[in-house]
DNA sequence: TATGAATGAGATTTCATTCAT
DNA sequence: CATGAATGAAATCTCATTCAT
């Protein structure tokens, strides 16, 4: 089933609000339905009628975040496909650019990502944060081995990669929680970034046997 | 009011064995007590024999492992405290050791902490990573600003330094994750917190304004 | 949160039929919901659609009986105050005017007023009675200073006054349990109003030390 | 079943001690045998040693101070009985023994009479008070019977005598809650049961039709 | 476009009571 | 003389969901 249109509707986007803030408050689990409702000034049928279920209020609430999110990722990784291996070596300001899209997403829509990840357990996007890791990880797995390939003697050393994926993740969901605005969370993005980069030069091959 | 004693009871025991499973599956919130007292062959009215309540009985489950835990760190901090600037040099060898202690108590309770880690939202425990991270980061803070004292010009680096917290206790997560023996946990870890000491050493002071 | 309204729900009103019933035959503690429901052929989840909860369903069922009872004291004692000592002299009419009202309110909501008086243990209107002796134990301290202030060598005796004023409310109590309609309730309670009107006269002073 | 023995058991003493407590404060029906027998230090188990169910607990802790509450009424109405009218005029005397007689049970039994007044609800005392009032008020149409039959054209006014008893017996209720030592029990008492008495001559007969 | 009503299944918790040992 | 274990029934309450209107 299709939740009902967006945009244009003014209890829509009430349930929408006050579904963020009984989220971020309890999480999904523990939201009640009937107080979203009535916080809306609606009763809980309503919800039915603009969305199919819990699950999908939850997507009226982070679909746009998310969508945002997942195109910003889709034309990074667009861009690497096409980019050799020097366009490899420069990637510092590619990932600059990358890095500061992200941020921009990221804080543009604060709550629904604070959702995302942190609150989202029992929902249909509780995995919201392994999706994310598995798609950086297959891109960062593809990008070594062009790497490797060209560097005798080594291969990619898949599980210190996947763990530096891990890292970088980690390190965007701690910047949300301690930085509240973009400038700071620049700020304290961007050497964790470098020293991530650094890392993952170092440790991303390691020796055949 | 304090639960029954430990030892000695065969249905003591099976609650607790069916309460780990349903906990790992479903989480605590999800947790059904009536399930998992029927899964012992019991009633719900059992389980409050036998412990206080659905917080009780989590305490039952993990209760050993966290004090094991919690013995290990004790243990480190309390040596770190008579570590002077000389010892903190050396530390590695401490680290290492500190790394093989936690591994073991882990593995010796791998369901418990994946508990702990990952399913507790919602019950007493929901702050325990926070909790652990809290205790690393002061401790790590004043052997920081030992080191600062001594070093002209610099000073502590606290978010930085907070942030490699994290990113140890997440790197003891990803590893109980993707490792499921104690020595392949070793092969992982070691490199990784090996990583992070250096880390350490370059990030944990900035140049004083 | 507001109880659901009034009116027009057959439902609602079986409910509140049903737990009049059961609340006069158990009292409120040992009163079940799920009795009351199923009484009035619904579930337990629909008491909890109109009413917060087994209080408010309480309410529910004594709120207008209440707030009527309260409005005929409110009156009188709105009287008493612009009433001086003249005024007080002849309050023997007003007592028959107050008297006959307490009696049609009270046999206007029998059921309700047994309940308030007799089976609310545990409920929030537990203290319903000693709400009521106090509101009127302190207008008639009031009332007697008056009258002591031109007694010279007098002064209040607050316990009489106040056992008085129990043995009042209890006359009330009295007759519910044992007149069953208006009119010989009223045969019974209007002497026993003089005779206490008497002796608030006689004993509500006593010789200053 | 006949519970076990009184007297020279220690923990028998320390569960009627615990239970009364209990009674006490949270009023007989959410008094916990668990909480008692824990505060006794013993199991629930044990309650059912030494008494047959929460009722026999009960009837251990008021089972003494209601056997001499009921012997100093038998008393009196014994010796009543062979009162005659002579006897019946000069009753102020005896009635003043009388009511120092029950202010001295009532004291010595303090606690145990709050809970056969107030906390009894849900047990097999809960109709305490109207028992006694039953066994007063019929002695009491005895006597006024008797007195009756000498004075012509009056007849007695069981309404009005009944509701005397009342009062009498709740004098005593709200002396145990507002004197807490037997002189000032006293002190209150004495009036107010000559009150009584004179309202007793005065209303008791009534004009026969 | 929504409401209002109601369900039904579930949750945790509490309790008096029983009984083998 | 008492424990420790367990039952079974009940309690209140919460919730997502449905559906006629």
């Amino acid at each position: 089933m299709q939740d009902k249109n967006p945009d244009n509707n003014e209890s829509r986007r009430r349930l929408i609000e006050c579904a963020k803030r009984e989220f971020l408050e309890k999480g999904f689990v523990k939201a009640s339905l009937r107080k979203i409702a009535s916080d809306a000034g609606l009763t809980t049928g309503a919800v039915y009628f603009f969305f199919s279920d819990k699950n999908g209020l939850l997507e009226g609430v982070v679909g746009e975040a998310l969508g945002q999110l997942n195109a910003v990722i889709d034309q990074h990784f667009a861009e690497d496909i096409e980019s050799d291996l020097a366009g490899y070596r420069q990637q510092d300001g590619d990932h600059d650019a990358f890095t500061e899209m992200l941020v921009n997403v990221i804080y543009d829509h604060y709550d629904e990502m604070t959702i995302l990840l942190d609150r989202s357990a029992g929902s249909k996007y509780e995995d919201f944060v392994d999706v994310i890791i598995n798609r950086l990880d297959s891109s960062y797995i593809g990008l070594a081995e062009k790497y490797a390939a060209v560097m005798p003697g080594r291969r990619v050393n898949k599980k210190m990669l996947h763990w530096l994926t891990h890292v970088q993740i980690n390190a965007f969901v701690h910047m949300m929680q301690h930085e509240k605005d973009k400038e700071s969370a620049l700020h304290f993005i961007k050497p964790v970034m470098d020293m991530l980069i650094k890392a993952w030069m170092e440790y991303s091959l390691e020796d055949d046997v």
